[in-house]
DNA sequence: TGCTTATATAAGTCTGTGCTGATACTTTCC
DNA sequence: GGAAAGTATCAGCACAGACTTATATAAGCA
């Protein structure tokens, strides 16, 4: 499974979100998926192990307790992938710090790119 | 279906980064993902019907041809989604640029105590 | 030790989606 | 007009993956 294939279902996306305000009990996240998606706590567990799995959380025992955080490795993949499409809609400097941070992490990976010059319009 | 599962499927990603190089026809596209996926014609217009309808394609006609172009909106979404993330892997500031481009948005996010009122709009 | 809490795994069902083969436009060219 | 090229649509099958219920494992506590 490819991480935007991770990143497709709505309850992984949640939990990671959720993940991304701190480290959190299974049971914690469990309880805030029941209640918005209405799924059991057995899914849940399914897709925090299906995160685990795919590098996106990592855990660590508390007790009788899980801890999950989120991990960003797979996410920087995402981010990656996303970067060649980013030159569309931002080619204009509109702020000098934004292009200076957008400069070179554009330069680094747009390098390996072979595209004539063709752009398409918004 | 979620922009993030439309990315999800690894021959509309190839077909995106094929466009990402400028416009293409729907046949000079199918050429290439027939060759390295080996799936039908069908398959790919397939494919490129499911760009189109959730916005990541536009067409034009060109006598009998259609011409396909990358449209980026829902790119944006998925790198709106992810901009809550980045804090984690560049929470240093390497440059002046950096800083000024992540300032904002990394204390925001990074604040670190959940909020318990949290929600998110995916 | 035995009950409870916290979490994971197992087995089975069901739906969504991607594929194929057949076919239906539409445009171009003779 | 008719054939050919380019592309889209349709119907049906197959399979991945998300869900459920039942159960296993492990820690905390009386």
């Amino acid at each position: 499974m490819h991480a935007f294939d991770v990143l497709g279902d709505p309850v992984r996306r949640r939990i990671l979100e959720l993940l991304a305000d701190g480290e959190q009990a299974a049971g914690s996240v469990a309880a805030v998926i029941q209640r918005e998606f209405g799924i059991s706590q057995p899914a849940v567990s399914q897709h925090l192990r299906s995160l685990r799995e795919h590098g996106f959380a990592q855990v660590r025992p508390d007790g009788a307790r899980r801890l999950y955080a989120v991990r960003t490795d797979p996410l920087q993949d995402v981010d990656a992938w996303l970067e060649r499409f980013r030159g569309f809609w931002t080619p204009h400097l509109d702020a000098l710090g934004t292009e200076l941070a957008r400069g070179r992490r554009a330069r680094r990976l747009r390098a390996s790119d072979r595209r004539p010059d063709n752009r398409s319009s918004t």
